[in-house]
RNA sequence: GUGCCCGUAGCUCAACUGGAUAGAGCGUCGGCCUCCGAAGCCGAAGGUUGCAGGUUCGACUCCUGCCGGGCACGCCA
């Protein structure tokens, strides 16, 4: 019989059995000795704590009887080392093959995932992963709708780069087009008048001027050909085309500040910079503030793609992939190989300007072909998906996406995500209808936060309770957003993410600074640190659960990676924090004779690291007390 | 009209991507602090997984058709 060896890398029980049972499988089925042996996590305790579901397809394979199989399978495999006997009894139903580990067995992968890395080993390849996870817009406030991306795609950034590989986090920035021009050139306005200060410009000001400057070009000649239609009086007709000569001035004004702009013209390319400085100071502090690891060093504007533009779609169309189509040019995607899309993707307006395909499209060239991506993960909203496939076909088709040092294609993901919600189930409003501005948001949050840290905990000191209530908020308020299938709209609730009970960030955290008090009791009562060197042990069904999910961390994490869902990660650690918190009903850990407080401690220890070692991969800050 | 996403306990969400009796939290009811932090633990009640078919040993999961909701569909970004 083949005896694969398992090493002490290998912390996941659900590795060894895999390796176990697979060699089971090619020594009882030789025909068949690349069926997958199906292991998986036991959902109840009665079936064990895991299980091989292999019997049944291979007994359709090979046409024989599941249960049969599975005793042949039982008979071969070895799991002496790690498992109690298995026995006909260990057979159920169908042909599930229940298996129940040793507690000596989870001691030893316990002591084995007890190193600094956790049982995660670094990935195999370690790939280069380009994550776009922000995109805030020049002159605007940041509001609700800019929450999701940089909460979840740093997690996932995070996460990608706790399993080894190398991560570029890109701040895809809309600095650029006529929108920016409008405003540049109606602060250049503004500024000439004297009505404006640009070195004492605030985000808020830039808001008001960006939507001043909206309504200004607007005004609309919708409404004036209406008026026509509708044989309105003379003097009301007047006002109108007055109004929409003022805009089509303030739209033509536009236009040729973007061409100044585009030539970096001195005098309105310092405006431009000032807006840009106001509105990433804010961006930058709100990501801080959020512990989201964006920095000015991840900004890639569309404006630093400007240039790249008209080179790149006149390459598009000498060589075939883009062609015109009505005036404008157009990239063809009905094919299969670039995802048969019906509508073609539009990059050249019939006036000469690029769209913002072109700029995504020149980014996934950047991305790949500089950065030499192998994976580019889009973590937008969900309602982005046509022109995010759009884009990814027509770099396909333009050969953008491949990677210039694999020669792979690079994989173009776009990892969507839903609405935020109010508790009304529409969009997420302010009373009167405006969005929430992110800076309220936040606030509003802490605030809240910190009431219920200072009811809980009326020893702290102001200062304590105010530095502890802001790390609690941000966890409350990012936890609630990741612990949730990214895909679906989620409904927020100040009420809900900041609940003293139940699926929450401080729910986690609270379970962290109870560990982490046990060792503060421990030092006061003089225990000393010969626990670290301890053997473990496994004893108590408390603790045998809490040993069986602190071995699904690696996987978990791998998980989380291959699918970009973080939810899975927040699963994970709500679980982990549950089987804690059991433990620490069940088990006393102070109050137990030497060698049982040892082995606990331990455990706590093992425990509170990945605790917090998930919570920082979520992004999530956690402080020692609460 | 076409395409994408969603529909699970009264509410908010899970379900290891096809596995056993669909699980948590809130809310409701009932227990547990002279004992390491009760933001905790234990128990009870609550379901025809939108509907109808199909695929198979086995379906919340895959396929088809309906119903209901959200979103997107070339010269805005």
């Amino acid at each position: 019989m083949i005896h694969l060896r398992w090493w002490p890398m290998h912390a996941d029980p659900q590795d060894v059995l895999y390796a176990r049972f697979k060699a089971a499988i090619a020594a009882a089925f030789p025909d068949a000795p690349d069926a997958d042996p199906m292991i998986a996590e036991s959902r109840s305790a009665e079936h064990g704590d895991y299980q091989c579901n292999a019997a049944m397809p291979l007994a359709k394979r090979i046409k024989s009887n599941p249960r049969e199989v599975a005793k042949l399978l039982v008979s071969k495999v070895d799991l002496s080392d790690i498992a109690e006997p298995l026995t006909e009894a260990s057979i159920a139903g169908p042909g599930f093959i229940n298996i129940r580990l040793r507690p000596e067995a989870l001691a030893t992968m316990l002591g084995a995932m007890d190193a600094p890395g956790l049982g995660v080993a670094p990935a195999a390849p370690a790939l280069r992963v380009v994550v776009d996870l922000m995109g805030v817009n020049l002159s605007k406030q940041m509001h609700v709708g800019h929450l999701r991306s940089p909460v979840i795609g740093d997690a996932i950034a995070r996460t990608l780069e706790r399993l080894g590989h190398s991560v570029i986090r890109q701040n895809h920035v809309g600095d650029w087009g006529l929108p920016i021009a409008m405003v540049t050139a109606r602060l250049q306005r503004l500024a000439a008048m004297g009505k404006i200060n640009l070195d004492r410009l605030t985000l808020d000001d830039l808001d008001r001027a960006y939507r001043d400057a909206q309504a200004e070009c607007q005004r609309d000649s919708a409404g004036l050909a209406a008026a026509q239609r509708f044989g309105l009086g003379p003097k009301a007709l007047a006002e109108l085309e007055e109004q929409v000569a003022g805009a089509t001035e303030a739209f033509l004004s536009a236009r040729e500040t973007l061409i100044r702009l585009q030539q970096k013209e001195p005098a309105t390319f310092a405006i431009w910079q000032r807006i840009a400085d106001v509105t990433m100071k804010v961006c930058l502090d709100t990501c801080r503030r959020l512990h989201v690891n964006v920095t000015s060093e991840h900004s890639a504007g569309e404006s630093s793609y400007a240039d790249e533009l008209t080179p790149m779609v006149a390459e598009l169309q000498a060589r075939g992939i883009a062609e015109p189509d009505q005036g404008a040019l157009v990239v063809r995607l009905d094919d299969p190989a670039y995802g048969s899309i019906k509508e073609p993707c539009l990059v050249r307006k019939t006036d000469g300007g690029y769209l913002y395909a072109t700029t995504d499209i020149a980014a996934v060239r950047r991305r790949v072909q500089k950065f030499h991506a192998d994976r580019v993960i889009y973590v937008i909203d969900a309602r982005q998906n046509l022109h995010l496939r759009q884009v990814f076909g027509a770099s396909q088709r333009a050969g953008y996406a491949i990677n210039p040092v694999t020669k792979a294609p690079a994989l173009l993901e776009h990892a969507a995500f839903g609405s935020v919600l109010g508790e009304d189930g529409k969009p997420f409003k302010t009373r009167s209808g405006e969005s929430v501005k992110l800076a309220d948001l936040i606030q509003e949050t802490v605030d809240r936060s910190r009431a219920a840290v200072m009811s809980r905990s009326p020893e702290l000191s102001g200062d304590e309770a105010a530095a502890i209530a802001e790390g609690v908020g941000i966890t409350a308020l990012k936890y609630a957003d990741l612990c949730n299938d990214r895909q679906r709209d989620y409904v927020f609730s100040f009420d809900r993410m900041l609940a003293f009970e139940g699926n929450t960030g401080p729910y986690l955290l609270y379970a962290l600074v109870r560990i982490r008090s046990i060792f503060r009791k421990a030092a006061e009562r003089g225990v000393d640190d010969a626990w670290m060197s301890t053997t473990l042990s496994i004893v108590e069904p408390a603790e045998k659960s809490l040993a069986l999910r602190l071995l699904k961390y690696p996987s978990t994490l791998g998980q989380v990676a291959t699918h970009l869902e973080p939810h899975r990660l927040c699963q994970y650690l709500y679980d982990l924090a549950g089987a804690f918190s059991v433990f620490f009903d069940r088990c006393p850990v102070l109050q137990a004779e030497p060698a049982v407080r040892e082995a606990r401690l331990r455990l706590c220890d093992l425990t509170a690291r990945v605790l917090a070692d998930g919570l920082a991969v979520l992004g999530l800050p956690a402080p020692e007390r609460m």
